[in-house]
DNA sequence: CACTACCAAGCAAGCGCTTGGTTTGGCAAT
DNA sequence: ATTGCCAAACCAAGCGCTTGCTTGGTAGTG
């Protein structure tokens, strides 16, 4: 019945749609407090019924990462081969995380960052796999950067408090805002390669 | 049995003493997956013991923030007091926070971020208004900074960048590496003021 | 005696997940 | 067109376990 907004990047099967519906429950109550029972209500069907599509919970809360993180690095990838400099490929970096976490896929990666130790070692292990090569986009870009002498500081840290910087802006901004994404994302670049 | 570190502010009465193991195993496994039957074993009591000291689990995570919270303020306020211009003013703090973040309240600083929502609505509430002193210390100096035309964004935003750099330490920062925290410290005082 | 700190036992509720059976939609053979 | 069939999708019921918390009583201290 209740017609939830889907995220970009999963279809609108039975098992897409429950995936939209837990990701948007994960964010909102966490995976601890979301029941099988709420996910269930969300799409309208019994709580015993998930376990035809999802092997257990956990099962459903590794789907949604796994799907955002291949979302979201293909779209990485689009970024940086938009741009032609690496100061441009950086604001594109910027730009499409951004989009990412307070955009289409805003509940699902919420999810991935929080609830990352409600994964099995095991999925944690193989959800990391799948970062490191989103990770290396950013790397890849950081450190010509580097080489070029816009910034001093160590890529790998500049890009730890990149994470921080746009991790966080869940928690505070706000689409119908004076303050658009690509405002943001300037001001955000503007911390790594100074204000002009 | 256990001997838990101790966290910095909080005294080790059998209140005390639960309070930091609670702390600790909060940020280990999260405020949902922590049993009280874990909190009474990592202090070596039954778990219906602890209802002596509080009056439901829950009270005990929202007694760890307020712990906290009261703490650090108390400890951003010497920070500045001790400090002549704002631009050094902000480096303390920044320490500051980063101390609190990554070293002697590391425990409880992150559980207060990472299981806000556990808190129900009252509590947050009462939290929020801790919380919101807190941030009145960071935005009367960069608000100084701001009109000293030292960076030109708003003073709100860029403490929310701020907050987002120093509140992602704790899942990459480590005390035993090269990078101590005053060298972070004016890593990240740079992206606000620029590299000199 | 009063007070703090604790134990031993267990209750009621909620949890993830299983089970055995039913509905549904599409498709090939008649 | 009609039938027969199958797999996907789902329901209704409930099992076994864990959870936060309560209760009634006890040991030690001043």
């Amino acid at each position: 019945m209740p017609d939830n907004p889907s995220i970009h990047g999963i279809d609108d099967s039975p098992r897409g749609r429950l995936l939209s519906a837990a990701a948007q429950l994960f964010r909102e109550k966490g995976f601890d407090r979301t029941t099988v029972r709420d996910i269930a209500a969300a799409v309208g069907i019994q709580s015993g019924s998930i376990f035809h599509h999802f092997k257990s919970k956990e099962d459903i809360l590794y789907s949604v990462m796994e799907e955002v993180i291949r979302f979201n690095t293909e779209r990485l990838r689009q970024a940086v081969a938009a741009a032609d400099t690496p100061r441009e490929q950086l604001r594109h970096l910027i730009s499409a995380e951004l989009t990412a976490t307070v955009g289409d896929t805003r509940e699902a990666m919420t999810v991935m960052v929080q609830e990352w130790r409600c994964l099995s070692e095991d999925n944690q292990r193989r959800a990391l796999a799948l970062r490191d090569v989103y990770e290396r986009l950013w790397l890849d870009v950081l450190g010509r950067l580097h080489e070029q002498g816009v910034f001093r500081a160590d890529p790998f840290i500049i890009r730890r408090l990149l994470t921080g910087m746009i991790g966080w802006t869940p928690n505070w901004f706000s689409t119908n805002r004076r303050l658009s994404v690509d405002d943001l994302a300037t001001l955000i670049l503007e911390r790594v390669v100074g204000e002009p």
